[in-house]
DNA sequence: TTGTAGGCGTTATCAT
DNA sequence: ATGATAACGCCTACAA
């Protein structure tokens, strides 16, 4: 910065200034420094920029998997917002661990960031201990819930939307249903939906759906393995509903090789609309949660935050539901 | 760290030393230490550090898409390998958009980061210019061609990867190609896969495969239209390449839908090998860029350049190859 | 509008 | 093994 500033004849604070605020300076001297600048090819020093600042224009992200399309679309949705305010995308996956969330909020936090963004309403006890400390603001994503959230939240109900899909079977007089799913004991938002089905069908006064669950993380092949324990063991099954469209295109393959006509002998629905559910063979009947919107709402209540405008608590929690796409397959 | 060096009785210099080796300093005063820390919550700046030390422990990673399941996977794989050194991964997505690259390189330059890396082997002017200023590392990965990368590459050729679906559909008997794609303009890795498809029909004698181009991104959405643009216009077709994985599952159900039988009546060939194409009705032949070892082979070169022990120039260009997967569609 | 001075929280170099 | 000291590159008053 001391070379464009001494290029332009001006001096470093002059250059500093122009930089932030560039009608603050003289045209002439904006002039200069810009010149000066494209001749050095200067690129300013966000790290010394940081640590004078006493607060960097990062914004920390960590979600369970970046392999999961929900989170992708999100985070992508997120990082094209933010980049608005010259707010830079930091990632870190936990893989479902708490542990390891917690080790990768402690690294979040060392770079002073605008604002860090969780997944879920749970952490460890360790993690929430770091995060009431700074003065940083936190935005929990994807989940909303019983619990209150550490400072803002953006999400919705996963019982929610299990209890959507079983009023929708029961609707189309529907009554033995399945839950199939995959890491139901870490990723707890997808057993959160398993609950909200089975309580729901409970409700409903139907036969209790048993949910079956599957190791290993949610594909294709998970959904046409669990088709294949299902029909083994529960002959009259009418209706499955998956944890993710996923494992409801391996349930929907695996009919197919079975013959099992999709509706008419199984009705499908999943979760999550992604690119392939309106094109599959039949189109699956699925559950929208709108990973797009979320990630722009996180940015939205970051770009206040960053601007001093914090909306007032109630505004901090944001609600963006989830919405039944009804399709051919259930 | 003032705080905690008070607390242990010692001076700043030696709480530092004791952060970054801790075998360098006494066992009673690392314990001392070690607990003022623990008592006092501390985590350290680091972008004081990274100021002090003239260079963060940042990598910047810059894609096209973030969406996309392939550099999902690449991103997943180094960053668990990254974060080993404690690197942390910087995410920048360019919606493959060379000016929206450029800007990104910038940002990310601005933060002194201990390696940047890059997809594909073409960028602008400018961000060769920026790239070349500094000694940062880069890392261009996903592509190895005629064109010689800016520092280092990791990755396999595109139009090998062509040219190895024609030669597999000439294997089989077939004689009349089409190559479905989306993006191409956009896309130039999977231009260059179109490019290698055409070439290697040619050269063994086939008629000329026409490529097919979808203006929006690669879905199975796309796969069923340019099914459906390719049945009406190429009476003749036996096989069909796809530049993705989800355009080849648009194409399978489109031919359920169409009462085409696969392979049978028209061959069909991804590339990915996405975790739903070994599941597909009929299971997807595919070919296999192994994203993963991408990610892996990037973070070792990293690794090397941050321990100073950057591998001669040959080694510094890895090849990752690429596999043909052969199932039932073709 | 422009320049000056002090400090942000570390690390690195040198003594001790 | 430990501690004092000087950067690191910029930002934020404040003064001119």
């Amino acid at each position: 910065m001391m070379d464009v500033a001494r290029t332009a004849g001006v001096s470093p604070s002059t250059v500093s200034l122009y930089l932030r605020r560039p009608e603050a300076v003289s045209p002439a001297a904006g002039q200069e420094i810009a010149q000066a600048i494209e001749a050095l090819g200067y690129v300013p020093n966000l790290v010394a920029g940081g640590l004078a600042a006493a607060g960097s224009r990062v914004v920390s992200v960590i979600v369970p998997s970046i392999r999961n399309a929900f989170f992708a679309e999100t985070v992508a949705a997120m990082q094209t917002e933010l980049a608005r305010d010259g707010l830079q995308v930091m990632l870190g996956h936990s893989e479902y661990s708490d542990t390891d969330e917690e080790a990768l909020i402690r690294t979040a936090l060392a770079w002073a960031p605008a604002a860090i963004v969780l997944t879920g309403l749970e952490h460890s006890k360790g993690a929430r201990k770091l995060l009431a400390a700074g003065g940083t603001p936190v935005v929990e994503m994807w989940e909303l819930g019983e619990q209150a959230p550490i400072d803002m939240a953006v999400g919705f109900s996963h019982t929610a939307v299990g209890a959507t899909a079983a009023r929708h079977f029961a609707q189309q007089g529907k009554r033995h249903f399945a839950f199939l799913g995959a890491r139901l004991a870490q990723d707890r938002r997808a057993a959160a939906r398993a609950e909200g089905f089975v309580a729901e069908a409970r409700r409903l006064g139907l036969p209790e759906p048993p949910v079956l669950n599957h190791p290993a993380p949610a594909t294709a092949e998970a959904g046409a393995q669990l088709l294949g324990r299902v029909q083994a063991s529960l002959p009259g099954l009418e209706a499955v509903a998956c944890s993710n469209d996923l494992i409801a295109l391996g349930v929907l393959f695996e009919c197919q090789r079975r013959g099992i006509a999709v509706p008419a002998d199984l009705a499908v629905i999943g979760f999550g609309d992604l690119s392939f559910s309106s094109t599959s063979n039949p189109p699956l009947t699925t559950i929208r949660p709108s990973g797009d919107l979320i990630g722009r709402e996180v940015a939205r209540l970051i770009h206040a935050c960053v601007h001093g405008t914090r909306p007032p608590p109630g505004a901090c929690i944001v609600d963006t539901g989830h919405l039944l796409v009804e399709r051919k397959s259930g």
